[in-house]
DNA sequence: TCTGGGGTCCTTTTCCTT
DNA sequence: TCTGAAGGAAAAGGACCC
């Protein structure tokens, strides 16, 4: 993709906006009275304690004390923190740790579950604040979002400052959050620029920043280096963008590939032409768990079946909701040793019926060796289309390759993961 | 101290057909 | 009938992101 013919020669104006501690902070708007002490959320989707919410039924939520709430150190469980307020995070604490850990580091902590139908609701609200101001968007998950400010009436005034402003003022007015935003020529630079000065601040990042501003940064700075790439450059000895940026292309190619080497060279010189996308269509959808406790195939036959349909049953309520039938039922497990497998296999025609899902995902799962015990169990459906809207993949004879008994070559018993009965 | 859930995209391997 | 190459699609795995 390349730039649509701009009929003035515009400066690409591309802005990367991100909110500040987002599920932190709207949990915060509901509970006011904890803020400044460490707060770390996470731990599963229930709304809070039902004892406390029982408790305190007849006051508003603002109002139940501190002391209250309930803390990291009771907490007995398998989650990671979503994030940790800053009180917290000065304890060590950090996102996508083990609660477990973080109980260790903070054990007086407040623990408050993730309510994700009122973060959604938020996010939804200032999505909408911003195509309001500024209609070209994409988004780039929950609480974040590239803009496209070139052609935005005011969007290169003080190389987009005037319109961050004016976007950071209009969230914060109508749902008291803050945001950060980074505006640069691309969004590769945008993202980068959008940590700058964080929390609700704003940074302007032109191509004269890039040895100044980029280059000093860690590898890591650049979103699509990972911690495996991390450790491949560190390797290299290359520990800064700039180090990146040094090598000539063809060792970059050599290193890791084509593509990605070319890519690599490509992003350390912050170049990125890739458009703003205001629509996507979704890919695959899936669902999955951990078990509070690690299952066995025979020994836990039945709970992992209840556990099984009841996944398909979500992912078809899923589908159904928000209309569409998919061609490839796949299954995903993670055995006790972190070890994943997945296994899928395409149907002839398109479904989102929970009985088709069940019976194919159970044809897959009986492909896959199922001595070691299972920590994780997930279902997943790809290939999708809109029913009544053929997918426009060439429709070859759409023959299995190999059928799912004629694989199951582990002597597992016919009817394994089924339900009793 | 063990490590969630929901995605995307890319590469490699496997299978099938010609 | 067997063998091998080539190419495409599906399957599997892995890195990465929020």
């Amino acid at each position: 993709m390349t730039d649509t013919a701009a009929p003035a020669a515009l400066p690409r104006r591309i802005a990367h906006l991100d909110m500040d501690a987002f599920y932190a902070s709207v949990e915060l708007l509901r509970y006011p009275q904890l803020k400044g002490l460490p707060v770390v959320i996470g731990g599963g989707r229930r709304r809070l304690d039902e004892a406390l919410a029982e408790r305190y039924a007849d006051r508003p939520t603002s109002e139940i004390p501190p002391e209250a709430f309930p803390r990291l150190k009771d907490y007995a469980g398998r989650g990671v923190a979503t994030t940790a307020t800053y009180p917290a995070r000065r304890f060590g604490v950090g996102s996508a740790m083990g609660l477990m850990k973080a109980a260790k580091l903070c054990p007086e902590a407040i623990l408050l579950p993730v309510d994700f139908d009122e973060v959604k609701r938020f996010s939804r609200q200032f999505k909408a604040i911003i195509t309001d101001i500024a209609p070209v968007m994409q988004d780039r998950g929950i609480d974040e979002v590239y803009i496209d400010f070139t052609e935005v009436p005011g969007g290169q005034r003080e190389g987009g400052r005037v319109l961050a402003r004016l976007i950071q003022k209009s969230i914060f007015q109508a749902t008291g959050l803050t945001c950060s935003i980074g505006v640069a020529p691309n969004k590769l630079l945008a993202k980068m620029a959008s940590e700058f000065n964080k929390p609700n601040g704003i940074a302007i990042v032109g191509p004269q920043d890039l040895e100044g501003s980029i280059w000093p940064l860690a590898v890591r700075k650049i979103n699509g280096i990972g911690p495996k790439a991390e450790e491949k450059l560190h390797g290299l000895g290359l520990k800064t963008i700039g180090d990146i940026a040094a090598q000539p292309r063809e060792a970059l190619v050599e290193r890791f590939g084509k593509s990605y080497g070319a890519w690599l060279h490509e992003a350390a010189w912050g170049r990125d032409d890739r458009p703003v996308e205001t629509s996507s269509e979704p890919v695959s959808m899936s669902r999955e768990t951990t078990f509070e406790r690690d299952l066995h195939a025979v020994r836990d036959r039945a709970e992992l079946g209840a556990i099984f349909t009841w996944l398909c049953e979500k992912l078809a309520a899923d589908l159904a909701r928000k209309g569409y039938v998919g061609r490839t039922v796949g299954v995903k497990l993670r055995f006790d040793d972190f070890k994943i497998v997945t296994r899928d296999q395409t149907l002839p025609q398109p479904t989102a019926d929970a009985a088709v899902l069940r019976r194919e995902a159970g044809l897959c799962l009986k492909r896959v060796d199922l001595s070691r015990k299972l920590r994780l169990l997930g279902v997943r459906m790809g290939t999708l289309s809109r029913p009544g809207e053929e997918e426009n993949t060439p429709q070859v004879s759409a023959k299995p390759r190999k059928s799912a008994t004629e694989n199951a070559a582990n002597g597992q018993a016919p009817g394994l993961f089924d339900e009793a009965g």
